[in-house]
DNA sequence: CGGTATATTGAGAGGGGTCAATTGCCGTGG
DNA sequence: CCACGGCAATTGACCCCTCTCAATATACCG
């Protein structure tokens, strides 16, 4: 028989309603000139947005280099201490956020306080580009954050000028479309261990534009936001977390996990 | 204990390589100046496109009654037979497809056989918006199914010239990546009993949308059409489906079910 | 009326859930 | 420096919802 399981025999741990919304304003800081002092220098003669101190921006690189002062212009950063939200489900403040150092989570509550986690976004990654009209899930700081903010309107206002950047922004979202197809698939038809050795795969890979290339894999989110993200329990990852380190394929290090056998971990993450 | 539960063992049945693909090409019929004979003459005062037979269709609610022509100029009709491809998981063909009538359902195969169901396209929904280099999933028809074809080159142009229509666009995605959230959130947390009340709910209005009020909600696909969209198996679908039935919250009627008490089971539904 | 595909139903097994106890890791204060 | 409290992570024992496998029923079609 092909042992190809998956379970999720129930929900994971409820949220207490008193606890589900966690305080942390946003300090806002300074005006948008102090995004240059973050400017990379270090980089590859290609255009990119000096504002941004992360390769590979994508809606940033399809600015022209004399365009990025009207971005900068409406840009403000934001500091986020831990724990902080940057938005709230069901809130309608409309800004654009693009994640510059840190780690965000996209959670999202049921009535009955059952968790799901949308994702987790890294450095360079955008929240709150739909406009939709309400937030549909909570974005929080793991750990010290940093954003690069721009209110809805403004930015607006910024693509009506540049019709490429709206085009930009639609393939950015069709990318976020086609990365929930994937995880749909994944919750709906891989086992346990097959989601962990993804999650991993998928979290190195990530880091790996953003910090280059190392077998050392962050994990600044807890056991707890892992399940609620693959649609398991806390119990589970860590017991396959832990599997994966006797099997040798992975060692646990403080905050996260360092890969030792990267192909052998890709096999298990696809039957 | 709170017996709120999910599961899913496994992946349901393996798609056998051999018949992953079915022939069915389009019988591209006619030319666009034949879409006007499906138009509703029963719209009730508003605004609406004159080409599509469905009502509400978002796109088209955007162009303004002149700009209409154009819109026809570059659509084209197409009909599909039962169990035929719009388009292939893989491939690079690179149109947009409204539906007008019958069902569509996407399709995504993993290496190892397991199929996974992204949706179920309605009249009225569009498919291919997402203008990706390759398609993620086969979109088939089930049943009889007519659309409303567009290249892309030629709806881009469209969309050059109509900013608002660009926006447009941009909403429609964005919703589609709510849903596919909302999707992740069921294949995550909810249980077998949820996800099947979900599922009805949801399809009912829809089809409510298309046809207008009524108990009877069409089930065009297979039990492990539906299995593979929830992340179960079919035998569990089957289970439940006559358990509701049991329950006298439905009764089974052929290509269906009709609704006998919709409040009960919009409180499955949702824990 | 056979033949094939889909749906239903039953019996049994198992993956991952539940519950609970233990360990490890800080940060704090005595 | 160590005791202590609190939270996250780990581990074990047990359980159950859903899967698997298999038999049967139903439907459709030539």
């Amino acid at each position: 028989m092909l042992a190809i399981t998956s379970q999720s025999h129930s929900t994971g741990a409820r949220i207490p309603i008193h606890a589900r919304f966690h305080g942390g304003t946003p300090e806002r800081e300074g005006d948008a000139q102090l995004l240059r002092q973050f400017a990379d220098p270090t980089t590859e003669g290609r255009e990119r947005c000096q504002s941004c101190p992360v390769r590979n921006l994508s809606l940033c690189e399809s600015l022209r280099l004399d365009e990025l002062p009207e971005l900068d212009y409406v840009a403000v950063k934001a500091h986020y201490s831990p724990s902080g939200s940057l938005f709230i489900q069901g809130s309608k403040d409309d800004c654009v956020h693009i994640i510059t150092s840190g780690v965000v989570r996209q959670t999202r509550i049921l009535p009955d306080g059952r968790r799901s986690i949308a994702g987790f976004a890294l450095p360079g990654d955008f929240l709150g580009l739909s406009f939709e009209d309400e937030h549909a899930f909570t974005a929080e700081a793991l750990g010290a954050v940093t954003t690069c903010r721009i209110t809805r309107s403004a930015f607006l206002e910024l693509i009506d000028a540049k019709p490429h950047l709206m085009r930009r922004l639609h393939a950015e979202t069709a990318r976020h479309l086609a990365l929930a197809q994937d995880q749909m698939m994944m919750l709906g038809r891989l086992t346990a261990r097959e989601r962990l050795a993804t999650f991993l795969v998928s979290l190195r890979n990530r880091w790996q534009r953003v910090n280059g290339q190392s077998a050392h894999v962050a994990l600044p989110m807890t056991r707890q936001d892992i399940a609620d993200y693959l649609g398991l329990t806390m119990e589970t990852v860590s017991r396959i977390v832990n599997g994966f380190a006797r099997e040798r394929l992975i060692v646990i290090v403080p905050d996260g996990v360092r890969v030792l056998d990267f192909q052998k971990l890709e096999a298990v993450s696809a039957g």
